[in-house]
DNA sequence: TGGAGCCTCATTGTCGACAATGAAATGAAC
DNA sequence: GTTCATTTCATTGTCGACAATGAGGCTCCA
């Protein structure tokens, strides 16, 4: 993805609504547009290049994804997460995780376990050279994650975390630069899930994976007081 | 032209967009326009009188509710729950339900809670004089099963469930016409999950939840054989 | 000076027209 | 008669223009 910051890249095969979806959403999450800003669909348009019809399509699907809050006749603006929603988040996230990790444990195939273990892997190589710890904080993570919740083979279950919830998490870790300061315990506690899923043991995986969100949820409610959250 | 079933009501009050998406999410939930038959938009815009553009927004928020399913440069048709979808969706209803279910036993108001109990009450009552049962499995379970997840107090819970997979649910309840074959068991089941709630009990209203549902979802699985399902 | 009402204007909502694409219909070659 | 290429043509994708709405500024009056 190495193209200019503010130009829909000529790709032709997509729609060119969908292309504008694409990289509106990536500039929310990323911060590139400041959360809690009004933007007018003009802008946009001239920004992206494009006009205001596919913009609007893409408005609409952004904004069923909570990235965007529209008021009729006024303006939309971008979302900006407050902490109660992030606790909400945090919550979800571990019902819909635990049944993640178990459905996992269950059905992933022995390539795909086989995969998760590589990427520990070379998540503990990265963690022992000290080399690149905030990319393992803010990406590397996620990708853990987004392996065993695809590893459910549980279609609704991928395009409600991976399809709309985990760009709120992504788009919150942006917004605080969030570099956790518990990233030994974290991989720890990752190295404990995948092992229950070799050894396809999905109720130890479930526990272990809720007990793990629930963890990183108390760490964002202890560091709380000192974020400047919306309210 | 005015007293066209199929024309928007004159109401001004919300958007054009909007309420086409009401309208149109309503006719597939119910059937009117048959899962799996494909849609054009001028046709669509013409039913409801209103031009394209509108139409089109509707169509990507309906699209990622789900209910439509739409190829580029193709076309759109309406979705058609496979067994496996279904079930998919019991699962994950399983999971969020049994959080909402605990969460309600813990956070519910009095009044709320009171609401629960006289909903029940009248569940039981139309059912003792065995009138309405239709009603009751059709929608009254639907709302019993609403108030529990409002009274979650977790908007992004209710936003998940409400706001996306009960739609699905619906559409496939009228596709179907499903009249439960275990409506006393149902009901029975229901009050104990409302005992629970009132005694303030979260993990047994979790865990009664979760069975409730999951038996559920048994129930459909046994059914499936006759019923003609997508594949 | 302060406030109420009016007016202006930027922004959103809606529409019809044109371009691009893919699928069905037509016809020619074997 | 079958198959393949070509050509239509209906449908979707995109655009610019016009209408409607609400916010902010301006004037006028007490």
């Amino acid at each position: 993805m190495a193209s200019d910051p503010h130009r829909l890249s000529e790709d032709t095969t997509r729609t060119l609504a969908e292309r504008v979806f694409a990289r509106l959403q990536d500039d929310i999450v990323r911060g590139v547009i400041a959360p809690g800003s009004k933007v007018s669909e003009t802008g946009l348009a001239g920004r992206y290049g494009v006009s205001r019809g596919p913009l609007r399509e893409a408005i609409r699907r952004l904004e069923s994804r909570k990235l965007l809050e529209r008021e009729v006749h006024v303006g939309t603006r971008v979302a900006s997460l407050s902490f109660a929603d992030l606790i909400e988040i945090y919550h979800v996230r571990e019902a819909l995780e635990g049944m993640a990790a178990r459905l996992a444990a269950e059905n992933m195939s022995a390539a795909e376990v086989a995969g998760l273990t590589d990427l520990l892997g070379q998540h503990e190589q990265q963690q022992d050279l000290r080399e690149d710890t905030a990319y393992f904080q803010r990406e590397g993570d996620l990708d853990f994650h987004y392996r065993i919740i695809q590893g459910s083979h549980n279609g609704t279950l991928i395009r409600m975390l991976i399809g709309e919830l985990y760009h709120l998490v992504r788009m919150y870790r942006y917004q605080f630069s969030t570099t956790s300061n518990r990233p030994q315990k974290a991989l720890n506690e990752h190295r404990r899930i995948v092992e229950a899923i070799e050894a396809r043991d999905g109720e130890m995986a479930e526990l272990l994976m809720r007990r793990h969100i629930s963890r990183a949820r108390e760490n964002i409610e202890q560091q709380a007081g000192g974020a400047g959250f919306k309210s």
